[in-house]
DNA sequence: CTGAAAGCGCTAACAG
DNA sequence: CTGTTAGCGCTTTCAG
């Protein structure tokens, strides 16, 4: 018989059992009434719902999580929250999730490179989450996000579609049609900085500039490889600067576009009489930069809402027999910095 | 005698009492050799790691932070997560909760304007966190924030400052430090962009520029006030440019700085030569922005570290006799968009 | 409609 | 060094 309740690392709030003692009923008809379950006189509800104001009650999420066996949590996994894509998206999926009554944890995985991703899972099953939603799984190869059988997840990769249910923007299509903008306005060819090698998201980008270019019967310049840092564009930018052939660039993201256009216009050309330039995103910026970015706009906010919905569903037990794979529209916002090519 | 268990919504993983089945000992071996104990003989423990190792044992939070009185977790809340300060800031403190093991949750205010935090607070005890770090509490006013006594909070919010433990830039030194800087430079005056009335930082800035230009004697212009965002930027440049008077100004971050450059630049005004303009927070485009932007560079990193020590010093009971209030330093940043004024 | 009992998985205390 | 016991706060049977 210790005194356990002394032990406990943090002074405990009110308890069932309290707010049963004041009202002066059973701890199970003060359970009831916290469910919301009907059989309960509405006098003695009554009583209840007095005595938890008084004491200012709120259920333990622990306790419930234990007896309930899940917790009215998701877990969002990624490399880093604070990239545009990674914090539209995180925004989304948290107003998503409220709206459903789940509260949302970030996780990340220490490092970028390797499979690093299977013990951060593998963690999961016993974590304080029901499922998972992971944004850009950039590093470890599909078959390294080892989650345990059955786990609810959402991935927004398109290289796990039909492994995980995945939502994600139609990047080669956009990335085509960015290229095909700048082919119609007269340019003899297109170049591109692309995204780094083990992401997903940058590959498809790559490929559609490509299939554009393709399309045309245009040989496709060599990519330079950026890893979607302003910086990186503007390293691109200063190699591209002396290749006269080069009138017009696509770049993996909008950052980089504007690396790519301040190394341009450091060296004295003009964008986009000299040379066009195109985003990826649309950021809230793009709008305001000068020039103004020609850009393809993603849906985050669709995005964060599908992942959501599709983890949801799983946590529900709604298993649909095939995997979905979403894919979510994008536009091309034609903006100041693309134009025909000079002379 | 039900089986409760086939009621769980999730097929839950192997527990403490599988693995010491596996491994012929008893469950408190398994929890001993879990939690780190020492009496426990090697020999033991290795049939217990390898039997935890064959089940693919991982301990069930929930179960743990209802024995243990905590979760392991910190709340993190704010209106949104996408905007520079709150998702660097999140960034930040999700790489120091890591370190010491801690998780993050994501918690939004659903409204921005009025006492909707109490709510939230409220709820907060019972929630699935031991301590709260909130950013940027605009809206309500200090004692909305109405938390249970003695609960582990970190403010980021210096109107909390000796009620709650804080931290926070040197607002209004840095952004005289801007004004000096444009005044310095030959300057007669020097207008600004605001934050939104509601909100602290946006204040303090405004102050300090205030300040800046009292000790020099000169007469503070009316500020504009904006919201943070590009667009708000924008609109008080469109105002802004038709006064002849305006030759610098400096906002209260970058995005509005940004904007403000691009109507500035629509209506023919050249940065630096007919205005300087400086921004707050150093975003990784403002340096290569056209022209790369002067902007007072905070600190986020160091923010976030210190939110969460400050967090974790009072969940682990060490509470400090004074309240305390760190005050991040900040940098000013010369860049390109600054000169002295033409003729 | 309400009460009693049992147990989710874990660990602190107490024996042995 | 190891096993037994009890209970964190909640909710789901089952009985009244």
């Amino acid at each position: 018989m210790a005194d356990t309740r002394a032990r406990g690392a943090r002074s405990r709030g009110p308890t069932i059992a309290d707010v049963a003692r004041l009202a002066g009923v059973s701890a199970q008809t003060v359970s009831r009434t916290a469910t919301g379950a009907e059989y309960v006189s509405p006098e003695t509800r009554d009583r209840v719902l007095h005595a938890m104001d008084q004491l200012g009650y709120s259920p333990n999420r622990a306790a419930r999580a234990l007896r309930n066996g899940h917790y009215g949590t998701i877990g969002l996994l990624a490399h880093d929250f604070h990239r545009t894509g990674e914090a539209l998206t995180t925004d989304a999926v948290l107003r998503a999730a409220r709206d459903e009554d789940y509260t949302v944890t970030l996780l990340t995985v220490p490092t970028a490179d390797t499979g690093d991703w299977t013990p951060a899972a593998a963690r999961l099953q016993h974590q304080t989450v029901d499922g998972l939603i992971i944004i850009r799984a950039e590093g470890g190869s599909a078959d390294l996000i080892a989650l345990p059988p059955r786990f609810p997840v959402a991935v927004s990769d398109s290289r796990v579609a039909g492994l995980y249910p995945c939502v994600v923007s139609d990047e080669a299509a956009s990335m085509r049609g960015a290229v095909e903008h700048l082919l119609a306005l007269g340019h003899a060819t297109v170049h591109h900085v692309a995204g780094p090698a083990d992401s997903e998201p940058a590959r498809l980008r790559t490929v559609g500039w490509q299939g554009a270019l393709e399309r045309a019967g245009i040989p496709a310049p060599k990519p330079i490889i950026g890893d979607w840092t302003v910086e990186s564009g503007h390293r691109a930018g200063q190699i591209l600067v002396n290749d006269p052939a080069v009138t017009a660039v696509v770049c993996a993201n909008d950052e980089m576009a504007f690396g790519l256009m301040a190394a341009m216009q450091a060296a004295g050309r003009v964008v986009p009489d000299d040379v066009s330039v195109v985003g990826f995103d649309d950021i809230a910026l793009s709008r305001f930069a000068n020039p103004s970015l020609t850009t393809v706009r993603q849906d985050f906010n669709r995005m964060g809402a599908e992942l959501v919905r599709l983890v949801l569903d799983q946590v529900r037990g709604q298993s649909p027999d095939t995997t979905p794979h979403i894919v979510v529209p994008t536009e091309l916002v034609l903006r100041g910095s693309t134009a025909p090519p000079r002379a």
